[in-house]
DNA sequence: TGCTTGATCTGGTCTGACCAGATTGGTAGG
DNA sequence: CCTACCAATCTGGTCAGACCAGATCAAGCA
């Protein structure tokens, strides 16, 4: 449900962001030519064009006609969308990143939860109950805990009326899939962490804005620094990325 | 310098969604296939191909191997990319997008002020007084005030130290960009744009988190309002779309 | 009626070709 | 020795056509 592109075009798009970050490519160098690249990555050039459009649309490169490709902006520049894609792709970032990432989302996610105590229906809220009993069965049935995550989350700022904060919300959801799937590991997580939804559900439904943000903020935050352990301790190898 | 597509693919880009468009197609339904579409559009296959590969970057079409290519969301329901790429096609977007827009940008504007007012360096504010120079400089020279507003916005939310939030407001700037045009036009709101502006930075130079909180609401809900009616006055013609 | 089979369609990928500018190297002229 | 010009080369943009392997579905056989 994850993987938006196709293998192959998804293979080269890979391959030539980790070319970028081998080669320590900065904001305007040159890569090789299409040529080149398909050469070197052993597929089409047609191959190549189609990752290359990808990273155009998503601004990461610009193709200039009779001239060649060049890095629009620094790999970790890009847009959200690109960010996503980075890391479905594996490729980390660095620390900086995933502290604006849980910054961003708690100011996002609690004005959402925000609207959500304001303006939730009654359809909104059998919807998460519904989204948090799924959550228990995927737990009970140790299913794909950061899915299930995920959906929960965009459940409760689905309830906010904004089909824009939703859809701002997502990347940065989908950009912790990956620590998130490392996080569930632990038993003891996944049950705080279904009880914090729980309690999620009963502010929205109690419409408490204070609770509802209060509950974000720690919920989130808690997370993050967890994560960030789990990456100091169990990871050094996974870590590291450029740092310019 | 907005345009991030080449002639061709963005041409085959635009054709696709209008056709999507068009033909009011559903998520779920499926589209013509590759051949079929290339015919139709009077370009190769792998022109088709190409398009194909940014439209499933976006999210907004999904191909199934020997099967179809299928419509993922609908046109109005894909990532914040998407919409701003259509923004840029001149597809328009009902109102309640627009009203969703202007929220999730107070927002995330207002919060982003907030950490500007925090954590501003003094190369944040020269910056921003040089930005707020080129701005007052752009009314002079007749230049693109679209343009210049979003550079400065983002100028202000940069203060704020947090990229991912730069990122994520980028596209709500952008998608606004054309409505802007239209919006600039008139020499009374350039102006009190400029006013709105030089309050902002002394705001953030004096780290008065509350008036520059009520500053953003004050200046994008004003802003909104006047490109609705301004919408609703001179244009009919390019207000609707499918609603469904 | 029900099951099998083969023609057809689809996306995925590759090869090779041509175009028109941009670049560059070398050579002819000063 | 240096300058100026021209042609070979390189680049992205686009097209045409081909093959593959599943998916689909209808026709035909049992």
């Amino acid at each position: 449900m994850t993987p938006p592109l196709n293998s192959e075009t998804s293979h080269t798009v890979r391959k030539t962001l980790e070319f970028v970050q081998h080669h320590r490519l900065a904001k305007g160098d040159r890569l090789p030519s299409e040529r080149e690249l398909s050469e070197r990555f052993g597929v089409a050039r047609s191959s190549v064009r189609e990752a290359l459009a990808v990273l155009d649309a998503m601004r990461i490169t610009e193709r200039r006609p009779k001239s060649g490709i060049y890095l629009r902006n620094a790999v970790e520049d890009g847009g959200l969308e690109a960010l996503v894609l980075q890391a479905d792709l594996g490729l980390t970032f660095d620390p900086q990143v995933t502290r604006d990432v849980t910054e961003a989302r708690i100011i996002c996610e609690e004005q959402a939860l925000r609207l959500a105590c304001q303006r939730r229906t009654d359809a909104d809220l059998s919807k998460l109950h519904q989204t948090l009993h799924a959550y228990a069965s995927t737990i009970q049935a140790g299913g794909d805990m950061a899915e299930a995550d995920v959906q929960f989350h965009l459940a409760l700022v689905a309830a906010g009326q904004n089909r824009i904060l939703v859809r701002t919300l997502t990347p940065l959801m989908l950009m912790s899939r990956r620590w998130r799937e490392r996080y569930f590991e632990s038993e003891a997580i996944r049950h705080r962490s279904l009880a914090d939804h729980r309690d999620f559900v009963a502010a929205i439904e109690a419409r408490d804005e204070a609770a509802a943000a209060t509950l974000v903020r720690r919920h989130v935050e808690t997370a993050a620094a967890d994560v960030r352990a789990l990456a100091e301790q169990g990871g050094a190898a996974a870590s590291q990325t450029n740092t310019t």
